[in-house]
DNA sequence: CAGTTACCACGCGGTGACGGGCGA
DNA sequence: TCGCCCGTCACCGCGTGGTAACTG
């Protein structure tokens, strides 16, 4: 077991800013070193630091070593269960971990005593029936886990980076397209990996696995089970990260995604067979992150391998359909995908049921919004909290009514409470090797401030919007927020809490509801909550009403000419600016640049993530 | 009839060709 | 005049969901 001994283990979440804790003085007097640390205080006043021990033995472990370490945090989690159900911290998680449609096991838990191979023989052994929940998961004990999307196994821990907008479509139960030549998963799958050793090499891939051993239909809008699942489906059911074998400090220094992770259903498919992972239509599947030590040379250890860490993370699991059968479904993929933007405008006019039926807001709703808010564009950020289609609520010139600088994407003092994570992604991901390089240039693609790793200083947050305890954010500091990791929706995640406003996704899990006194200084985090304008604004009702951390409703967003690529030169003169170029001039270096010129010397083009 | 497949239009970014402005 | 830099434009490829035709 990688247990480290009952310590209080405190991450930064980068996995470069770790420290154990053996006593609370300890603690406290780290607290008084790092007052900054946005997560750290997380961790004190919610009294939810992570427990590694308490974790590990959570769950019912196994006697294969390999699935010592399998973390299952979160299976079969009810609501409530995976957050504290403190009152002041009341979680909606439950909103998040949507119960079945019919009624069934959804929540399907893995043991840990399947292996590797890719056989059906992998199938989560049990049947749901054998699961009853409140027993079966692997973390009895809520308040261990602070953030969703997080999971901890053995020493490492895995942060799902798109975990919100993971949890929007498993609340409706994802649906994956698979065709002949390859499906990319959207959302798709992406991690931050911490606390692994950082000289040693690690191979990092993602396998999926049969959710249970049924056969699915969608039926009088519902998805019930239906016969036994085929086994013994041939194929490819795991993807290496091409970056793989590379080391602890290469995965930890950026991102981990997946997003070139394509599904198929061509058993014999033999073309991009690395790309591609075969599954059969009308299962339920469940990916699995895997990390595992190696060798100098690349190869798997025996006894590595058997050290190797395995996260499964609920939300992530998903039907395969070779045609969406949920119009809620299609209609998040549409609203989220950047690359179903061709269905956006005449979508609503052409299928858009009532506005009490849509999954995402109306135009009404975004409407409420404060405008201009989320400049960004593209694939990258949708992927997080995307904003909803770009056209649909704010034309332009809406914008420039409202007052906002569209030409600037950091002008609008609320852009940050919609600026993606994503973003960052963009300068920290982790995905073949198309994060060529530099995106973080433009000053709109700073560090997140909550980086703390040796690229990032605390003396980053003097310089962020937080360090001026006012929270009034300049437009430009208020770039800080735009980039890095974690993703400030896990640091402030979900918990929606009763008493505070809308746009939960986006408060601290701390809380300063009545009935819970603060227990710390004025935190960084506090900025990060909304703004008077928004926080006053009645709490959104989504379709069941309930996703108030998620993204806002509707989010400008802008396309190439909004997002910073273009800037008015010296004449005057609309002049391209290079999204690749421009750190060199106005920007300080960002870890962006230093992971490119230590990994790759290429740029990392905000798209380049589709780059081929 | 349910599920699968092939094709479609769409939006987007990347790329290269082309031309204009500017300095040597 | 030449070379360089930059902006504009068109084209291309990719990935998307929709849809009709096909299949078992």
């Amino acid at each position: 077991m990688g247990g480290i001994g009952g310590n209080l283990y405190l991450s930064m979440l980068n996995g470069t800013d770790t420290q154990t804790f053996g006593k609370d003085t300890d603690i406290n007097n780290h607290l008084q070193r790092r007052k900054n640390s946005v997560d750290f205080k997380m961790g004190i006043q919610d009294t939810r630091l992570y427990h590694q021990d308490s974790i590990q033995n959570g769950q019912g472990g196994s006697a294969l070593p390999y699935h010592a370490d399998q973390t299952v945090a979160g299976y079969g989690a009810q609501p409530g269960r995976f957050y504290s159900p403190t009152p002041h911290n009341s979680c909606h998680f439950s909103s998040v971990r949507s119960p079945t449609r019919n009624g069934t096991g959804q929540t399907y838990l893995p043991t840990g005593s399947e292996g590797f191979s890719t056989t059906s023989k992998e199938v989560y052994p049990a049947s749901a029936e054998s699961y009853p929940a409140p027993v079966q998961h692997g973390y009895y004990r809520a308040p261990l886990y602070p953030l969703p999307g997080l999971q901890v196994c053995g020493k490492t821990q895995a942060l799902l980076n798109n975990y919100p907008l993971w949890a929007k479509f498993h609340k409706y139960q994802t649906e994956m397209i698979i065709t002949k030549q390859g499906r990319r998963m959207f959302p798709f799958l992406s991690f931050n990996i911490s606390v692994l050793d950082p000289s040693a090499r690690y191979n990092v891939y993602v396998d999926v696995v049969l959710s249970d051993q049924h056969h699915w239909r969608y039926q009088g809008g519902k998805w019930v089970q239906c016969g036994k699942a085929e086994g013994n489906m041939p194929g490819n059911r795991r993807y290496m990260h091409p970056d793989s074998p590379n080391t602890g400090a290469h995965w930890m220094r950026q991102e981990v995604s997946f997003g070139k992770l394509k599904l198929t259903n061509n058993k014999g498919s033999a073309n991009n067979v690395g790309q591609m992972i075969v599954l059969q239509s009308l299962h339920k599947y469940q990916p699995r992150l895997h990390i595992i030590e190696v060798k100098e040379d690349g190869s798997e250890d025996l006894f590595l391998t058997a050290k190797a860490q395995t996260s499964v993370f609920p939300e992530t699991q998903f039907i395969a359909v070779t045609a969406y059968q949920n119009a809620d479904i299609t209609q998040l993929k549409i609203d989220h995908n950047p690359f179903a933007k061709g269905f956006r405008d005449n979508y609503d006019a052409l299928y858009a049921p009532p506005d009490s039926d849509r999954v995402t807001p109306s135009p009404t709703e975004g409407q409420q919004l404060l405008a201009g808010t989320c400049y960004t564009q593209g694939y990258l950020m949708d992927q997080y909290m995307n904003p909803l289609p770009q056209n649909r609520f704010y034309s332009r010139e809406h914008m420039a009514a409202m007052g906002h600088q569209t030409k600037d994407p950091s002008a609008s003092p609320h852009s940050r409470w919609y600026l993606s994570p994503q973003q960052s992604v963009t300068s920290n991901r982790l995905d073949f090797n198309s994060y060529e390089g530099d995106f973080s240039s433009n000053s709109f693609y700073k560090p997140f401030p909550l980086q703390t790793s040796a690229h990032h200083t605390l003396s980053y947050y003097e310089d962020s919007p937080f360090a001026t305890a006012s929270g009034s954010v300049s437009g430009a500091s208020s770039a800080a927020w735009s980039t890095g990791r974690p993703s400030p929706q896990y640091l402030n995640h979900p918990c929606p809490s009763k008493v505070g406003p809308s746009l939960g996704w986006f408060r601290p899990v701390s809380s300063t509801s009545p009935g819970h006194p603060r227990l710390h200084p004025p935190s960084l985090l506090e900025p990060l909550r909304p703004p008077p304008s928004l926080q006053d604004k009645p709490k959104e009702a989504g379709v069941g009403g309930e996703d108030p951390w998620l993204e806002p409703p509707s989010v400008k967003s802008v396309d190439s000419a909004d997002s910073g690529l273009f800037e008015g030169g010296a004449e005057g003169k609309k002049r391209r600016v290079s999204p690749y170029a421009s750190s060199t001039e106005n920007s300080p270096p960002t870890r962006s640049v230093e992971v490119c010129e230590k990994d790759c010397g290429s740029d990392a083009g905000y798209y380049g993530f589709y780059s081929h």
